[in-house]
RNA sequence: GGGCCUAUAGCUCAGAUGGUUAGAGCGCGCGCCUGAUAAGCGCGAGGUCGAUGGUUCGAUUCCACCUAGGCCCA
């Protein structure tokens, strides 16, 4: 008898139209990506997708070049994933963007790590070789970053992509370079740098280690000419008043040239055996304690009104003089300041701004030079103790002691550094109003987010000339040559472009390979002294400048590429780096800025906000999360997060992502399984008012989503999207959809237009995702094509070949979405009915129930129009309402729907067995008493 | 120390020209279903809107300061 039963329940479920679909529930993305990419490789989509808009109106995003060394980490994915969207939403919007990803291949780590391999002969090997080796290193991380960013799923022209070491681009550089030199940006000046006298050379800072030094620790005195001081301190005119310092490094006094105050602090003026002297009030304490300063306070003055005055050097003929300095500190020695601008960087700021000589006299060895006869010849550390002598025997010496303080030191012989101006080569950013003209490009350009323009508009504000010599060997050289006699640089148009086309045509190497003769015409003399001998500048340049020359390098020399470029996208350090570079590099050269709108990311930091270090054991690797979860994963965590502000990543947002994602993708395999049966005819004028809600709602989600896109806020896109899928199809839509699609004559109208609906939902819905989770869009896409193509409508073969949805305004209905707004909220609150009655044992399927409702006029007359409609909208077996002024005690009573009152009936009738609805007509059919009407009528 | 930025439920995000019980989804808890099934549905509990002052009749929303965190400098 069981048996029988159970065999006939079989037998009515095979007459169902139940969902069919290959399309799996586990997605398994990360082995099934790299079919993927294979689809989209060996079909060339990107090049299709290239081609179909080669005529469109173009949006170049331009690719800052990632330095090519190590693997990609977290943030890098983020970086190109952002820009795949962008650029995959502008193609599919229709627009050629056409994306050129780059390297930045030059420079000192890679050059560092080619060193460390070479281990004892780097000192020892050819500059060419070692460049041949530097070269060989930069292409194996190119190579390796490319597949890592492919695997990303990231759309590009990944076979020709830029890199700064290729001929054109190095030949580009050179050529930019003597741009800048014929308008008259370039020259040559002082800088202190670290340097270490041992291994005579400069070194970076990423060459510097820091480790505890003992070091002297001296107080010295400065005298004050009272003259100086009748108008700012009359209190101690006429006396012997003095500044005090303290440094630890008395080797620097020589080149003393100013004293520092801040401007904000405030310094007073103290006697003491009949002498004055001046010193910052916040450390009047601890001075006490250490040099056993104390005595009477003649006067206070404010750190600002010091500013100009001129103390003697204690043992020089020379002024000091007084200058301000945002860096001075109260937080040792006395508030005041030794300034040597060739030996110190806030030194060197200070230097620049009050017109101080970059003064360093100690030569390449550590040694001071003849401009120092009392210490020529002495190294700089051994000086101290004469130094130290000298100060005592002038009286101008108040203590002297030692202390262990952290100090750079060398990171390849260990031993300490010292600051030290060297010749370099600088860019003006005053020359031709470089500056002022980069802070009017500012404001031309669109900052995303907006506070970028301040960022980087303080930054230009305030930053010095640019830098750009490195005493380095892998790089580009500054390719300037010299008169041997009277050290002139040969500026010569011909001389310059014949320079270039060396470069351009065989790679900077030909810079070390030729002699400075063989760039130089037959016979060539010098043009201000007649001279015939002449040697090239070795130095190189400094990568920013590499880099910042991609506009012209790239955008402007790609057949591919256009100038200047629509878009910029970058993490949030760039505003000092790429961002500012670029723009001195197009400003200086080309008038205007290389990007219309400039994108900014934040950093990715852990689950609880910190920044992401080895040390700290934080580190997430993109390459665990695809093995883990799939690049797709990643996508859509770059999504949802805001990337305005830092982004965190942790297990359990993957976790919440993954979830987030499951939905979606069975949301779209949901619908696959709905569609197997579809004849794909049009059925839009037999669309029920349910369906028409569906179609104004998936409306209003291409526009916001559309407007996500265009306004770059793309967490809005994945938010908008799950929310769909959630809200509006799985728990609503789809959910009273399932008895129609079910239950109903496969080829019923009423079914086919659901089917309808359901393929502009998944079509649609597929597009939309695309550009953000792409893997599964296409293989959604694949499933529909193949669905499709069996209806002779072909789809694009490649999702990323078809266009992005349009709003279609005849499907968007306001009004009826508001009226739907009213019946959900009812539906909500039979819900809460429902549940009570589940709880209470009363029912466990909602189709056991039937809902009368007791409604307040406006709601009754509204679901009057749905009376038939609303068993289906409730999910139950039957549904009545009935006015207010009925009402019974004992029903549910709404808060949200004032007044209204649900009561909960056990639904009359038998269980279909095919529908499950209870219905009276069950068992009145004697060839099929297990059916309703309507199952009897669809099965017979 | 300076420039720029951030801080709303366990997670990701909304929100308010300042105005009644601050929203969504996920997760969590409790159920239902077993015809989306390593699925689906329902209900529920979660927040002194980073802290402290100030302006205001009223602030989570405006201002100041502080704390924590991030990028870039020093």
């Amino acid at each position: 008898m069981q048996n029988e039963d159970s065999s006939k329940k079989k037998d009515y479920k095979d007459t169902l139209n139940l969902p069919q679909t290959g399309f799996p529930m586990k997605a398994n993305l990360a082995r099934k990506e790299p079919d993927t990419l294979k689809f989209w490789n060996d079909n060339r989509i990107y090049e299709k997708m290239q081609d179909k808009n080669s005529s469109c109106n173009p949006y170049i995003l331009h690719d800052g070049p990632p330095y090519a060394n190590g693997n990609i980490h977290i943030g890098h994915a983020l970086n190109k994933i952002l820009k795949d969207i962008i650029v995959k939403f502008k193609s599919m919007k229709g627009f050629y963007s056409p994306y050129v990803p780059g390297w930045d291949c030059h420079g000192l780590p890679i050059e560092l790590q080619v060193d460390k391999n070479l281990g004892e002969k780097k000192d020892k090997i050819d500059i060419l070789e070692k460049r041949r080796l530097c070269k060989e290193y930069a292409e194996k991380f190119v190579d390796i970053q490319r597949e890592e960013f492919k695997r990303l799923g990231v759309f590009g022209d990944w076979m020709s992509p830029y890199l700064t070491m290729s001929y054109s681009y190095e030949g580009a550089i050179v050529r930019e370079f003597a741009e800048f030199v014929r308008r008259g940006y370039v020259y040559k000046g002082k800088k202190p740098v670290h340097w270490c006298p041992s291994c005579v050379t400069a070194l970076a800072e990423a060459e510097v280690e820091y480790a505890d030094k003992e070091s002297p620790s001296v107080f010295v005195r400065f005298k004050i000419d009272s003259e100086e001081l009748k108008n700012k301190l009359p209190e101690v005119a006429g006396k012997n008043v003095f500044f005090i310092i303290w440094t630890t490094t008395p080797w620097t006094l020589p080149a003393n040239l100013a004293l520092a105050f801040h401007p904000d602090l405030t310094y007073v003026a103290l006697e003491q055996n009949n002498e004055v002297y001046i010193v910052a009030e916040g450390r009047l304490e601890a001075l006490k304690e250490k040099i056993g300063l104390d005595g009477k306070i003649l006067a206070k003055i404010s750190g600002k009104e010091l500013e100009g005055i001129n103390a003697d050097h204690p043992f020089i003929e020379r002024k000091s003089k007084a200058v301000m300095g945002e860096f001075v500190s109260i937080e040792e020695g006395t508030g005041i300041v030794h300034i040597a601008p060739g030996h110190g960087e806030d030194d060197y700021g200070v230097g620049l701004k009050y017109g101080l000589d970059i003064y360093a006299p100690v030569d390449d060895k550590g040694k001071f030079t003849k401009a120092v006869p009392e210490f020529e010849g002495q190294f700089v550390f051994k000086a101290n103790t004469l130094i130290i002598e000298t100060l005592k025997n002038k009286n101008a010496l108040l203590k002297v002691d030692k202390v262990i303080h952290s100090y750079p030191h060398c990171w390849r012989c260990k031993k300490p550094v010292i600051f030290r101006a060297t010749e370099q080569w600088f860019i003006s950013v005053e020359h031709n109003d470089l500056r002022k003209k980069c802070i009017e490009e500012i404001d031309k350009v669109e900052w995303v987010p907006k506070w970028g323009r301040d960022r980087i508009y303080n930054m230009v504000m305030n930053r010095p000339d640019w830098c750009i010599s490195r005493q380095r060997s892998w790089g580009v050289p500054i390719t300037l040559i010299r008169c041997g006699d009277c050290g002139e640089f040969v500026k010569d148009n011909e001389v310059l472009d014949t320079i270039i086309k060396y470069v351009k045509d065989n790679g900077a190497d030909v810079w070390f390979a030729k002699k400075a003769e063989e760039f130089l015409p037959a016979g060539y003399k010098c043009k201000k002294c007649g001279g015939t001998s002449f040697s090239k500048e070795m130095d190189i340049l400094d990568v920013w400048f590499d880099s910042g020359v991609s506009h012209a390098a790239v955008m402007g020399n790609d057949p591919r590429l256009t100038w200047p470029a629509d878009m910029y996208l970058e993490g949030s350090d760039q505003h000092r780096g790429w961002f500012q570079s670029s723009l001195l590099a197009s400003v200086g050269t080309k008038g205007s800025s290389p990007y219309k709108t400039v994108l900014t990311h934040g950093f990715v930091v852990d689950g609880s906000g910190k920044k992401m270090s080895k040390s700290l054991g934080n580190v997430v690797a993109p390459q665990e999360v695809i093995k883990a979860n799939g690049a797709e994963i990643l996508r859509l965590w770059v999504s949802a997060e805001d990337y305005r502000d830092d982004i965190r990543i942790s297990k359990e947002i993957i976790d919440r992502l993954t979830e987030a994602y499951r939905k979606i993708r069975n949301t779209a395999r949901f619908l696959l399984g709905n569609l197997h049966d579809f004849d794909g005819k049009d059925y839009s004028s037999e669309l029920l008012e349910i369906d028409r809600w569906a179609m104004s709602r998936l409306q209003q989600l291409t526009k916001k989503i559309s407007s996500a896109y265009e306004t770059y806020n793309f967490h809005e896109v994945f938010h908008l999207l799950h929310n769909f899928c959630v809200v509006d199809m799985s728990s609503f839509y789809l959910d009273i959809l399932k008895d129609r699609l079910y239950t109903f004559k496969a080829d019923s109208r009423e079914r086919r237009a659901a089917q309808w609906v359901l393929t502009r939902v998944l079509v649609t819905m597929t597009k939309l995702m695309a550009p953000v989770i792409s893997f599964t869009a296409e293989e959604i896409w694949s499933f529909l094509n193949s669905k499709l193509k069996t209806q002779n409508s072909k789809l694009e073969e490649s999702i990323f070949l078809s266009n992005f949805p349009e709003v279609e305004e005849r499907f968007l209905n306001p009004a009826l979405e508001e009226k739907w707004g009213k019946l959900i909220a009812i539906r909500n609150e039979v819900n809460k009915a429902l549940e009570i009655k589940r709880q209470d044992r009363f029912i466990g399927n909602a189709l056991e129930a039937k809902v009368i409702l007791y409604l307040p006029d406006q709601e009754f007359g509204l679901l009057k129009e749905y009376i038939e409609f609303l068993p289906s909208l409730f999910i139950v077996s039957g549904a009545g309402i009935r006015p207010l002024s009925e009402k019974s005690e004992g029903g549910y009573e709404s808060e949200e729907v004032k007044g209204m009152s649900v009561i909960l009936e056990r639904a009359e009738g038998g269980k279909c067995e095919r529908c499950w609805n209870r219905r009276i007509a069950v068992g009145t059919f004697s060839d099929a008493p297990e059916l309703c009407e309507r199952c009897y009528n669809v099965v017979k």
